[in-house]
RNA sequence: GGGCGAUUAGCUCAGUGGUAGAGCACCUCGUUCACACCGAGGGGGUCACUGGUUCGAACCCAGUAUCGCCCA
């Protein structure tokens, strides 16, 4: 079974197996929107999983007379890459610098990125570009090797021209129909990649933190007010102090004002239901901007914007205006340029110095919001970007999507909550645009006004046909390279888009929208989205989000969500743990078939342990599929489908046709439901009981012992059985499958119809439960013989088999094949009476062991 | 704090109203005759807990606990 997947995976390739019928018409394709893997990243063993459930339903689908429509696709697009770029060579973008066509990448990365080499924008892509096309060929040898039926003649990658023609034409239809807009507001802001982010790429870290009372005095006298914060040091932003409307401990407060401590800055009193009376001393500062709450009593009191931190993490290195001219801007000035860490210390000496801070910070662990990829807390800065409407401030848009959640058909169902959940909770639109170099630019430009300022409301954009554009290269239509950034003349947008805003489109990229309308019509919308639950809320709702606003409709119909893999001590296995196994090495030590085996195993839905035991049963099974085929075919099985259901006359043979009849029907119905386990489980435990009772029973008679009638029997029913079992497992184990299936078939297995009850002959009733009694009787006969502890190769003298009536009387009649079987002598045939409402007694029996000789 | 899921043999998991299952691991036996990357046989479980519905509950309902994930 070794070298299989060599000799196949090649052999696939050049005949076309898996090439998708493009003159096939809409009704007779089955699609599916791949996910597109980061190809900064590395696969692993969760990869693997998902994407062999993705595979046996395509082998299923294509066996059942689909034309599967299959590509791979790599997400090449983005901030991963470049991170990665960044480490790999050991270069950091400048876009100030110019080209520089000779540049080559330092021999080795220096350890410290401090000590990166500073390339041009246009260097920085090239080597993007290179790393990735490398990284892409590791990628597809893999998924190659695990078999994969993907036609690779339809690959794609997020950073192809057309893929940026694609999102550049997507995101133009969104601007012309006001869906995407572009406005100076409150932005998440990542200090680090200084780059925004979305609410889909944020999440809620418990971080070390500590109150500290400060106090405020009213401006018209009186005792301070004391508010607690874990930020101190935004009391130079500081603009209001707010308190619950209902709280009666300021109510007296409201509408008057207060001195900021240290900066003497005046800033009113106000009230708003969002405050806490519960949360520190009930009475908090406002300042632009600590959190996202602090954005929203800024929006709707109408607070003036005071922010003092810079996009780098820093406070701003000038002092600002409304601090200039009070008592506490030579504490700024020793502060401006500082980070935001070594700032709050020196403002928190300054209070403590002062005596407006009161008793010692109390120390709390408290939720904070980072970028996932990122290790600092979030600032917020107010900053220009682009946002697509999602629902997230519009009723209407959000139950419309809620809508396209409920027609879309989700396995495993209740992975729909999320869905829900998250729609229901998005409060913003959605944030396109990141302040990075490798991504696909906006296709836009702006006017400069006579001072050189962009005119931002009045966006100047390329004609579809043009695309993809690069506006920092390409001058604005209408204008030469020469107005570049003089007044009156032009300026590129400088931003990229979010990954997430190309790869919400790959069933567009892939389908060929507005490239090739024959292969669009075919194809889309598509039949599925197979995909992590992890990327719910991103991938997938964004997906959803792009076809709703583009075509009003769903982009596929159906979504299959695999589940996580657990290492052994039940956590989500991950490279920080070094627990995480490489896919080569795993598919070479137990074999392609072996790893989907386990994969396969798995529902949609469930969280699976990786488990090498579960490859190993795989690989056996995979062995055995192969010495059993071996076998079989050596009774003298003929070539090919021509094997004569009418041959079959054995009680014994038609039994195990009447049960792989069943089989195929519940195989058959697990797959249209996307229970590709229960297949692979129905399919696995017939083939046991096929190989250790039929086959065991019929070995002397298929040599002729009885004569050539139930030796024909014997053959046309191996034929037919293992036909028919061979196409079961090819979804599951296409190496093995292929290689048996070459054996004595013509074709590929993978390219065979999918079994049908019809294929197997008339189903005889009458001899239903036949093969299972005469194995019981197998059973207890072999147990004679292990309790003896002698061969089971041991005759047998008169054997008394004792029983229920029915199972007695089906067992009977394969007795012949029993007697051969068991090296019996004789059976007696018992029946025991069952007294009504008596529990039926088991199957037993009673032989001696022949003499020897 | 809210939501979703899980909890069945030492391990990994099936089992959705009618006598608790499979594989692995373990113990015993057996190798020229498809398969030692093997075959046969065997031991092993208060189905997390507490109530309820039912003639009958691993399964349905309510609650509790623990674990995982998502959201705030």
């Amino acid at each position: 079974m070794d070298g299989l997947e060599e000799r196949w995976a090649p052999a696939w390739q050049d005949a076309g197996t898996y090439a998708f019928d493009r003159s096939a018409q809409r009704a007779d394709v089955y699609s599916i929107d791949t996910p597109p893997p980061t190809v900064s990243g590395s696969l692993h063993v969760g990869h693997v999983f998902s994407y062999t459930h993705t595979d046996v339903v395509a082998r299923f689908q294509r066996m059942r007379g689909k034309s599967v429509f299959y590509p791979m696709g790599w997400d090449d697009n983005g901030l991963p890459t470049e991170r990665r770029v960044q480490n790999y060579y050991g270069v950091r973008c400048d876009p100030s610098l110019p080209y520089d066509p000779s540049f080559t990448p330092p021999e080795k990365a220096p350890k410290n990125d401090r000590d990166f080499v500073q390339v041009s924008r246009r260097t920085f892509v090239e080597l993007c570009d290179r790393l990735t096309a490398e990284d892409e060929q590791v990628f597809e040898s893999l998924w190659r090797r695990l078999g994969l039926s993907v036609d690779w003649s339809h690959t794609y990658s997020t950073i192809s021209e057309s893929s940026r023609a694609t999102a550049q034409r997507a995101f133009l239809r969104n601007l012309a129909r006001g869906e995407a807009y572009s406005q100076q507001a409150p932005t998440l802001w990542d200090t680090t990649f200084r780059t925004a982010v979305a609410q889909a790429e944020l999440e809620d870290r418990e971080t070390e933190g500590a109150y500290h009372r400060i106090g405020f005095t009213p401006t018209a006298g009186g005792e301070p007010v004391f508010i607690e914060t874990t930020r101190p040091v935004l009391l130079p932003a500081c603009v209001a102090l707010v308190a619950h409307p209902d709280d009666e401990r300021y109510r007296p407060l409201f509408g008057q004002t207060v001195r900021t401590p240290l900066f003497g800055v005046e800033v009113p009193v106000v009230a708003h239901p969002l405050a806490d009376p519960e949360k520190g001393s009930g009475i908090a500062m406002i300042c632009t901007f600590g959190d996202t709450t602090d954005v929203t009593w800024w929006r709707e009191l109408q607070l003036p914007n005071r922010t003092v931190i810079g996009r780098d993490g820093r406070l701003l290195r000038e002092t600002p205006q409304w601090l200039a001219d009070g008592p506490g801007a030579e504490l700024y000035a020793s502060i401006a340029g500082a980070t935001v860490f070594s700032a709050q210390k020196a403002v928190v000496e300054a209070l403590q110095a002062s005596g407006d801070m009161v008793g010692e910070p109390k120390r709390i662990t408290h939720p904070v919001k980072f970028y996932e990829k990122g290790d600092r807390p979030l600032e917020i800065v107010s900053t220009r970007q682009w946002y697509l409407r999602n629902g997230g401030r519009d009723v209407e848009l959000r139950s419309a999507l809620l809508e396209r959640g409920a027609e879309l058909a989700w396995h495993p169902e209740h992975m729909k909550h999320r869905y829900d959940h998250w729609v229901s909770g998005l409060n913003g639109d959605w944030l396109i645009s990141r302040q990075r170099f490798f991504g696909v630019p906006f296709p836009v430009w702006y006017r400069l006004d006579a001072d050189g300022e962009p005119v931002h409301d009045d966006p100047i954009v390329p004609d579809e046909a043009s695309l993809p554009v690069d506006p920092a290269a390409e001058p604005a239509p209408g204008f030469s390279e020469d107005q570049r950034g003089v007044p009156g003349g032009f300026a590129a947008d400088p931003d990229v888009m979010d990954t997430w805003a190309t790869s919400s489109l790959t069933p567009l990229l892939v389908s060929g929208w507005e490239r090739d309308p024959d292969l669009f019509s075919r194809v889309y919308p598509m039949d599925l989205r197979p995909q992590g639950q992890d990327i719910i809320r991103t991938w997938l709702f964004s997906t959803v989000v792009r076809a709703h606003l583009e075509f009003g409709g769903l982009p596929w119909s159906r979504t299959a969500l695999s589940g996580w893999i657990l290492d052994p001590d039940r956590k989500k296995m991950s490279k920080s743990k070094g627990n995480v196994v490489t896919p080569l090495a795993l598919l070479e030590e137990h074999g392609s078939d072996a790893v989907r085996y386990w994969a396969a195993s798995s529902r949609l839905g469930t969280d699976a342990t990786f488990d090498t035991g579960q490859m190993k049963i795989g690989r056996r099974l995979a062995m055995k599929l192969l010495n059993a085929s071996k076998f079989v075919l050596g009774l003298g099985v003929e070539r090919g489908d021509a094997a004569d259901p009418a041959a079959v006359t054995e009680a014994v043979d038609a039994s195990v046709l009447a049960d792989l009849a069943d089989v195929v029907r519940q195989a058959t119905e697990a797959f249209e439901r996307y229970d590709h386990a229960t297949a692979l489980d129905v399919t696995e435990r017939f083939f046991w009981t096929f190989c250790d009772d039929w086959v065991e029973l019929v070995k002397d008679r298929a040599y002729g012992v009885r004569g050539e009638g139930p030796a024909a029997s014997a053959r046309a029913t191996a034929a037919i059985a293992l036909r028919t079992l061979l196409r079961l497992f090819a979804p599951f184990l296409p190496y093995a499958a292929e290689e048996v299936w070459s054996w004595w078939q013509d074709g590929s297995v993978h390219r065979a119809s999918w079994p049908a009850v019809e294929d197997l002959g008339p189903v005889d009733e009458g001899a239903r439960g036949v093969l299972a009694a005469a194995g019981q009787v197998l059973t207890v006969l072999r147990k004679v013989k292990s309790e003896a502890k002698v061969s089971q190769k041991t005759p047998l003298s008169a054997a008394t088999v004792s029983g229920p009536a029915a199972v007695v009387a089906a067992a009977a009649r394969a007795e012949a094949d029993l007697l051969a079987t068991s090296r019996a002598a004789s059976i007696t045939w018992r029946e025991v009476a069952v007294a009504g409402g008596e529990q039926a007694p088991a199957l037993s029996a009673q032989a001696e062991i022949a003499p020897a000789g």
